[in-house]
DNA sequence: GCTCGGTAGCGCCCCCTGCTGGA
DNA sequence: TCCAGCAGGGGGCGCTACCGAGC
């Protein structure tokens, strides 16, 4: 299949992102037997995903929902669905023969997925098989639709589970659900491909009554998934040998996003992050910081404390990364960002953006008084001198 | 747990240069 | 022709935020 494509109207499809597919209410609701992750992706989120090439996916009205099986026990995955063009040789996937076929409704919007699977094991990977409305999904072609989906490991999952990912796009959001189902075994005969040694993927092909059918091929990964609930320790990579052999090492998790430490200070530290809690304060100017370091730095830009010295000049800075950096403009002259479209390089990363915009033309910055539009916000702030100054300069003509 | 070094990102300001229109 | 105004492109720094790793 890697060559099959299939397009999907983009708006279609909200390609999650893979830090946003964390829970709110994942605890509670695996209780209930159901792994629940959401995410709520900012627009801007959003935005930044689509500027990468990825999809976009929007499910018209509703939910979208995937279900799939997990065949091993213990195992996470990242699961990468994507829709592909579609060719002719899709036709002789059909031999597939799915042994199961589920339809899931979830709300009222809920576009109905098929899952499917065959009991033929012969694949490294298992596979999942979804069908997906043709209405929603057009056969033309695709880009888009990415879904990530990790997947905790898979406990006591002798009955097999199963997960259902829905997007819902009025709010963004991500579910992850681990339903009780009996085991679902897994087709085999997608083609797969890896990418970026994560995941692999499917197939996509047309189903029957109008469906579009997607195989999934899920590679196990050895990546720790949030616990759900609160950060949590883990054995990283752990199988029941190595669990009796020797020097477990532990990861942590965030359970708010994908942030994993191999040491429980890192993660306590990391967690302040995602609170507004800002503990210590500038009694200068009563400015609020989450950490001390950044309080002390913060304080010596009162001061004018400057501790970072550059060897090679007398120029001093408030923090070792200002001085590193003048080290680069000034001595070094290391330009690590580099244009792929010309020979321009650039010492930050921000520079080599706003370059970028020479080539695309792009002008993100719009002055609300007129049509100009500028490539950064400065040169829109220098733009409005005009306007402020064409308004002096006919006051000062107007009134002699 | 604290601290340091490094990185990332956004913002601000400045300089140099080319174009353009009016004096 | 000269010059001021304006915009494009880019250099450099200020500052905040975050994280890995050493102590």
């Amino acid at each position: 299949m890697a060559g099959t494509e299939i397009s999907v109207p983009p708006e279609q499809f909200t390609k999650s992102k893979e830090p946003e597919l964390i829970t709110e209410k994942a605890l509670e609701e695996e209780e209930e037997g159901v792994c629940r992750a959401r995410a709520h992706p900012s627009s801007e989120e959003l935005e930044a995903e689509s500027t990468h090439g990825a999809l976009q996916a929007k499910i018209p009205g509703g939910e979208l929902e995937l279900l799939l099986a997990i065949r091993e026990e213990g195992e996470k995955h990242i699961l990468t669905l994507q829709t592909v063009h579609l060719t002719s040789e899709d036709a002789e996937l059909q031999d597939l023969a799915p042994q199961r076929q589920e339809e899931v409704q979830a709300g009222s919007g809920l576009q109905s997925w098929v899952w499917r699977g065959d009991g033929s094991q012969q694949s490294p990977h298992p596979c999942v098989t979804i069908s997906i409305q043709e209405e929603v999904y057009l056969l033309q072609e695709v880009e888009v639709m990415q879904l990530h989906v990790l997947e905790e490991k898979v406990t006591g999952a002798s009955e097999g589970s199963r997960c259902a990912v829905s997007l819902a796009e009025s709010c963004g959001s991500i579910k992850l659900m681990k339903g009780q189902e009996e085991e679902q075994l897994l087709a085999e005969g997608g083609s797969s491909e890896e990418t970026e040694g994560q995941f692999s993927l499917l197939e996509v092909r047309p189903g029957d009554e109008g469906r579009v059918e997607i195989v999934l091929t899920i590679s196990p990964l050895n990546i720790e998934k949030p616990a759900l609930g609160q950060a949590h320790a883990e054995e990283a990579n752990a199988t029941e040998s190595q669990k009796k052999t020797k020097e477990v090492k532990r990861t942590f998790h965030c359970d708010i996003c994908t942030f994993t430490s191999s040491r429980i200070s890192s993660l306590n530290r990391h967690m302040k992050t995602h609170t507004n809690e800002k503990p210590y304060t500038c009694h200068l100017c009563l400015k609020a910081f989450r950490t001390v370091t950044i309080l002390r730095n913060h304080i010596n830009t009162h001061t004018g404390t400057r501790p970072y010295k550059c060897d090679d000049c007398d120029m001093a800075f408030v923090t070792s990364g200002e001085r590193a950096r003048h080290r680069r403009y000034k001595h070094t002259h290391e330009k690590p960002f580099k244009c792929s479209m010309c020979a321009y390089a650039s010492v930050e990363a921000s520079k080599l953006k706003r370059h970028i915009r020479s080539h695309t033309g792009e002008r993100p910055f719009q002055c609300h008084l007129c049509s100009y539009a500028g490539k950064d916000a400065y040169k829109v702030k220098r733009h409005m001198r005009t306007h402020s100054e064409a308004t002096s300069k006919r006051a000062r003509q107007e009134i002699p």
